[in-house]
DNA sequence: TCGTCATTTCATTAAATCGCGAAATGACGA
DNA sequence: TCGTCATTTCGCGATTTAATGAAATGACGA
């Protein structure tokens, strides 16, 4: 067996966990996420214009969410719409919750 | 009543669940919590020593995870014991999970 | 009270992050 | 193929965060 029931020296989280905990230790971007409350899907371009912030920065934002592994992403025609992705983020938070049971 | 079963504009987290994102999204202080595993009560002397660091970041970096309320401390004579705060961990996790759930 | 040990606070410097406008990319319709 | 629209990428200055050594604080024992 590899570990035992008290690890003496457990893993830090992986790296998707570590982006997801990066992603959304910003207020800016729990704003971001707020909007999609609801299972809505949201382009760009509305993001940007619900939080009357440039385009560029919500699409910077948005790809940071995305790559946390908070937002997925699809493309129709010339927009491209995000949305949340509640079973990553579920998974995340019980690895999460492993870690911390894990560490303390 | 306040809220219905979708609530059109859920609130952002709040400001303790912020700092706890905030100190556990870094690699440093996920190592620093890393030493806490299995309930073990360590000075910040002892921290500073186990991970070769100064002895004032690993007080900043202990006052930090303490102040996002996943650490507290006790002082004994000269030395202070930080240990993790696994109940308050616990209720902060829940919050999270109910910010993403309301948001996503 | 003095001296010492452990920790915290302070000031500084280096590195990372943020939000922006401008330019580049990609996709569609004429 | 061209022009246009939506998004992404790039480069920048401004703000924030990180780590460090030195100085200050707090607590104990002689």
């Amino acid at each position: 067996m590899a570990t035992a029931s008290t690890d003496p020296n457990p893993p830090l989280p992986d790296e998707a966990t570590g982006r997801f905990l990066k992603a959304l230790a910003s207020e800016a971007r729990q704003q971001v996420m707020l909007q999609f409350a609801g299972g809505a899907e949201l382009s760009v371009g509305e993001v940007a214009e619900r939080l009357q912030i440039g385009q560029s920065t919500a699409s910077q934002q948005l790809a940071q969410l995305k790559d946390g592994g908070l937002l997925v992403s699809r493309r129709e025609a010339k927009t491209v719409y995000y949305r949340a992705d509640k079973d990553r983020i579920g998974a995340v938070l019980d690895r999460l919750r492993a870690f911390l049971d894990g560490c303390c």
